[in-house]
DNA sequence: GTTGAAGTTAGTACCAGGTTCTAATATTAA
DNA sequence: TTAATATTAGAACCTGGTACTAACTTCAAC
């Protein structure tokens, strides 16, 4: 309930931040907040082509959703195209702008980690597995929208052990490569 | 539409599962799935606690809104509580169920590398780094729920190369060491 | 000061996706 | 067959809107 009026179009123009910092506010709190009617906070939403309260949370529900089971829940960051247990697997990844540093555009490298790891941990033929150890060389920055290829190969197995080298390529340019120590349990 | 009728008990035990994997459900259309009366829904809804649509939407769009200010925008994964350029540093993680295997309920090991490889971004002078080299072992499964906190120390810095070694420990044991060499651009 | 356009407010009808409640009808088990 | 359980139906109400019409305010320009 900021006391004085604003002008239109300083209105909209903190209208704009203030949806994008919380879109979780209705109609009837921003008229609040800026002391006009609801009307006008319509009226706002409509030239400045603003989704109702319901579209925005379900846009943010939605788009978030997809990221959970990308990085979060899905047991492969990536996708699997090729796969013989216990020898060899392949799998991509397309990067986007999500994944990378702000300032940079570079992609993150825990997003190439993680889809190095879990093809390490697909190929391998154990119910569950760890990685132990793993030793890593990021060779070139990935940009976003760059698509990754990563190829998985099993070197060696000895008990529940598992050696799994993991090349990440972009083209035909290695930008990582990864030896993982994997224990079955 | 599956055509045969569920019992109550299948009907909701089913329901929860369908929930879980897609909270954007109407009653109307689940009436439609399981071809009872959306009054059906609704009270299993009530008997099974599940909030209306909107809520749930809601709920996703919240817990998600934070997650991406975590691991997706931030630039450090986990909480950064001491600092000391060019020297050490401190971040503490509250591990959570979506960071585990379902079948483990072990932390996935890219949060842990990510939290690492953050802090240890973090920790040195400079505008922007890219991580090299990593060596890094998992010593114990991290479980949901567990406080993690990590340690970086710059050992050694040659040029635009950063040494920097990372630990970090669940209450007095260490779960994971990495040694990274970074590289300012 | 008057006028006219831009900006604001008010009100009505309607919508989705519900809640809460009452009451009737089906189904099933004893 | 009957009692209990499960299901369906319907009415009134709610939030947070859309879409539309109409009126009222401001304010700048003449």
């Amino acid at each position: 309930m900021s006391t004085k009026k604003l002008s239109k179009k300083e209105r909209q123009e903190k209208f704009l931040k203030i949806i994008e910092q919380d879109p979780f506010i209705t109609d009837e709190e921003l008229s609040e907040l800026f002391n006009v009617s609801v009307q006008t906070i319509r009226l706002d939403r409509l030239a400045l082509n603003i989704p109702e309260l319901r579209e925005r949370v379900k846009e943010v529900a939605k788009a978030n959703y997809k990221k959970v089971r990308t990085i979060g829940e899905t047991e492969i960051v990536g996708e699997l195209i090729d796969l013989e247990l216990n020898k060899r697997g392949i799998s991509i990844l397309e990067t986007d702008s999500i994944m990378v540093f702000k300032k940079t555009k570079i992609v993150r490298g825990h997003y190439i980690f993680a889809m190095a790891e879990s093809l390490a941990m697909a190929v391998i033929d154990a119910d569950v597995a760890l990685t132990g150890v793993a030793n890593i060389k990021y060779r070139v920055p990935v940009l976003a929208g760059q698509k990754l290829v990563a190829k998985a190969e099993v070197t060696k197995i000895r008990g529940n052990k598992y050696f799994v080298h993991v090349k990440i390529a972009v083209k035909d340019e290695q930008v990582f490569r990864g030896k993982f120590i994997l224990v079955s349990i």
